[in-house]
DNA sequence: TGTCATTGAATGACGTGTCATATAGATTGA
DNA sequence: TCAATCTATATGACACGTCATTCAATGACA
């Protein structure tokens, strides 16, 4: 039977590792989001829907399917893909079968900045994510 | 010698490392903040801080040192505590030796909030670090 | 075919975090 | 002891995320 004691301890490691995750969270996004504004004027989670923009290149990404894979909110998706397209990165297509989705594409520039950008996100995660 | 297949495969695991990382952090505070703005009307940060003072009740505890154990900015802190303070869970007291600083107590209610909160707070962590 | 519910996305009000700055008190050194 | 500098905290402008709502298109079914 657990005492009191037992159970103060667990408490307090489970502290600590939550603790742990937050800082580490903190400090790797903190400073990938410096990093990609400082040489590419975009944000963090920019880049993160640009990432998934040019994964699904080939498979034609409906906003739909960004919310799914981003823990994004989706009004927050649809205010980041707003910049996107306002920095003239990527452009909403609508979609024929369903007039109420849209497609997302890059654009050339969208392409090109996403490409060098990726480079630099990689190697910022490398270096926080240990090992 | 790595290949360009091994960086590109590297570059996989790192990002869904990453995406791991990202999800499990965003689940767990959106869980616990939810928590606890529904039972005590209190925020997750909001709740941070107060475990803070909390656990240096003994050594009294300036705002100075929050700022140390915290990933929030000086200025968050400072927002969090005039929330704190304005809910009359915490007190500002001003410090003699030196009058820049202010020390934090917790009130009666903070106290009690405090250690209702969090039992709360432990478990979602339970529930949610795994293990 | 006309209603009712549902779905994909956009929008506006709002809360909170960040950066830069302000302010007041402390410290240093001539 | 006075200026210059530094330090602890607060504050204001601003950016961004969330929630609730809206709108248009779709689907279901009588």
């Amino acid at each position: 039977m657990a005492t009191t004691r037992d159970r103060q301890l667990e408490d307090r490691e489970l502290v600590e590792q939550w603790r742990d995750i937050q800082s580490s969270y903190f400090r790797t996004a903190g400073a990938i989001d410096r990093a990609l504004e400082a040489k590419f004027d975009i944000g963090l989670n920019e880049f993160e829907i640009l990432d998934l923009v040019a994964e699904s290149e080939e498979s034609s990404c409906r906003m739909k399917s960004l919310g799914e894979r981003t823990p994004m909110t989706q009004s927050a998706v649809s205010k980041v893909v707003d910049r996107l397209e306002k920095a003239g990165l990527v452009s909403r297509q609508t979609c024929e079968e369903d007039r109420r989705s849209l497609f997302l594409e890059l654009t050339e520039a969208g392409r090109a900045l996403h490409s060098t950008a990726a480079v630099e996100h990689r190697a910022l995660l490398k270096a926080n994510l240990g090992s």
